[in-house]
DNA sequence: ATCAATTATGCAAACGGTTGCACGATGTAT
DNA sequence: ATACATCGTGCAACCGTTTGCATAATTGAT
């Protein structure tokens, strides 16, 4: 049915061999003969079928982004969105293909069939599947993870934005508009990026510690607080985890007619699309998503390509300075 | 290197064609010989190629999500990411791998690669890719778009809420909540989800018309709110076409000190989750993109099958009444 | 003009499955 | 007991490429 390589063949006058030669440039061919295998293949439109190709190769042409997720919310994280926009140009960019794949559901499989199956020949893996176990399935399959594993740190191949230094710069930034008080706000401690953000806050905060987590809801953050505003040494800046803990604190705020950012002021992870809008726009610790991918993408290539071994890669993060924790007036 | 199917058939003791039929239960098995292949797949820890089964079974197991994405926001559209989570729970749920496309950059060569080179077995399009050209070289390729076209709508095969239902909903609640001048905000009229909202709205709005599109920013959603609502005979509600106009209309509405939902009602599209944090929590427009995405993937995969021709897919939209538009006391 | 080195192309065997056809074994009806 | 349908399995061709090896054609040196 489908017009294959035989075709071109035959009506170039040559044998399916060259024209693969041709195609994939492995070769010295004369410029007649390509140029008679270019018209041929464009007379027929012929279209190489993958299939066939990833089977006598052996690479399948494309890598699988690994995500766990229970809802859909986890799909629509900014942080995950946009690494994937990323990362799907950084391999379209190359010809490849991305598969993504929930391992949330079916324990475990999905990544090993993904590589035992040749559905891909890489996998971009967020950092909660890095476990001994599957570290052994994984072999020496290439992998990056998309995030700082909690264990195995040295071990694994990773990249990600440093969180530690972020939550230092967002500190030292509050510091320097003049607040005292700094507390942090949202985030859950099973996750490693939360606690690597609060060490980076104790870090750079010589004072008293303020540490306030939650189950992750903007409601939660609101509660909490307005708990602490209640008391009489209440903070006078907060550090966020994340938009939502950001979003809970500004109605606390409202609520307790403390002013955003003369009585409080507030910076917060994750540049959420609307935190410019917000009331006051928020200050950021940005990190730079883009980059994440392409990063991830690369090494992930230099991996298949079995150029380098495992390597860490750690991107540094960036403040967005708005009006939410500027207190000196300009 | 790896495990093939004629090593499972060796060590099971049969050929490997019966080892495939076993794999694919294609025709009838004695249990014990049945028993026996399975063994040896366990044995020898067997996973099929599946480049190899696709070549040969002319399928590839894959579907293609394509994206018209300039930049990573559309990736964080919670409209598009909420409804990938659900095509790649169907597609999983049937062993098919999703692959995501982001075909804006290069013109058009995406998706015919996608098919021609036999790389996906089924497309799921974006309304915006649904032109003549592209339906020609698609020919009787399945597909399913994700939206309703603007033009081909009945030629075509697609899957949609239900826009224009929505806004008359959203209007109807709020006259019965007694809001007399209701507008509409937000949106870009060369969206055709948008024109149908529109339409929904003057469908059930008797009264004055008072249309306001944007640029699709909060910002300017924010400035036109203002201007309108600084009028002597302002509106008293408004159906907005998104979060973001939301989110300008309600910072407009607390600078011009105008309660809401006392003064002012508000109803908008798409379920942000950060929507039930806000202040007032809105009520929504909810668009079921779990149902959405798994009707979708239903369909492409009946197309597939070859089993229907083109069809629609209309599915209703649902009212999630929350504080912004409960003028009425309980 | 001869021979070696190089270049351009063909041949055929993979890659790892699926599947139509054939055939022996078993079951059923007469 | 014979004929015929059914069941279970093997054989081998095929899916559409890539690629190592062989060979024919070309070039260059002597």
């Amino acid at each position: 049915m489908a017009v294959t390589i035989h075709d071109v063949a035959l009506l170039a006058g040559v044998n399916s061999s060259t024209v693969s030669r041709v195609i994939n440039g492995k070769a010295t061919i004369t410029p007649d003969t390509k140029e008679r295998v270019y018209a041929a293949m464009r007379e027929l439109d012929y279209h190489p079928n993958s299939l066939a190709r990833s089977l006598a190769s052996g690479l399948s042409g494309a890598i699988g982004v690994v995500v766990n997720a229970r809802d859909a919310e986890a799909f629509s994280n900014v942080f995950f969105s946009r690494s994937l926009f990323a990362i799907e140009q950084a391999a379209q960019a190359r010809g490849y293909q991305v598969i993504i794949a929930n391992g949330a559901q079916s324990r475990g499989g999905t990544i090993e069939n993904l590589m035992k199956e040749h559905k891909v020949d890489g996998l971009i893996l967020p950092p909660t599947t890095v476990k001994p176990a599957l570290m052994e399935t994984i072999g020496d399959f290439p992998y990056v993870v998309l995030g700082t594993p909690d264990t195995l740190r040295s071990e694994t191949c990773w990249v990600d934005n440093n969180n530690e230094q972020g939550a230092e710069m967002a500190v030292r930034h509050l510091q320097k508009q003049g607040y005292q008080r700094i507390a942090y706000l949202g985030g859950h401690l099973k996750r490693g990026f939360t606690k690597r953000r609060i060490r980076g806050y104790q870090n750079a905060n010589g004072g008293t510690e303020i540490i306030l987590t939650t189950d992750g809801t903007a409601e939660n953050a609101y509660m909490l607080a307005v708990g602490e505003l209640k008391k009489a040494e209440h903070p006078d800046a907060f550090v966020c985890n994340d938009n939502l803990a950001a979003f809970g604190l500004l109605k606390a705020c409202r609520e307790l007619r403390l002013p955003v950012p003369r009585e409080i002021g507030i910076v917060a992870f994750d540049n959420y699309p609307l935190a410019e809008y917000m009331d006051p726009p928020l200050t950021i610790v940005d990190i730079d998503t883009a980059m994440l991918g392409e990063q991830s993408v690369q090494l992930l290539f230099r991996r298949i390509e079995n150029k380098v071994g495992n390597q860490q890669i750690m991107l540094s993060a960036n403040l967005v300075i708005r009006a939410s924790s500027e207190r000196k007036a300009k």
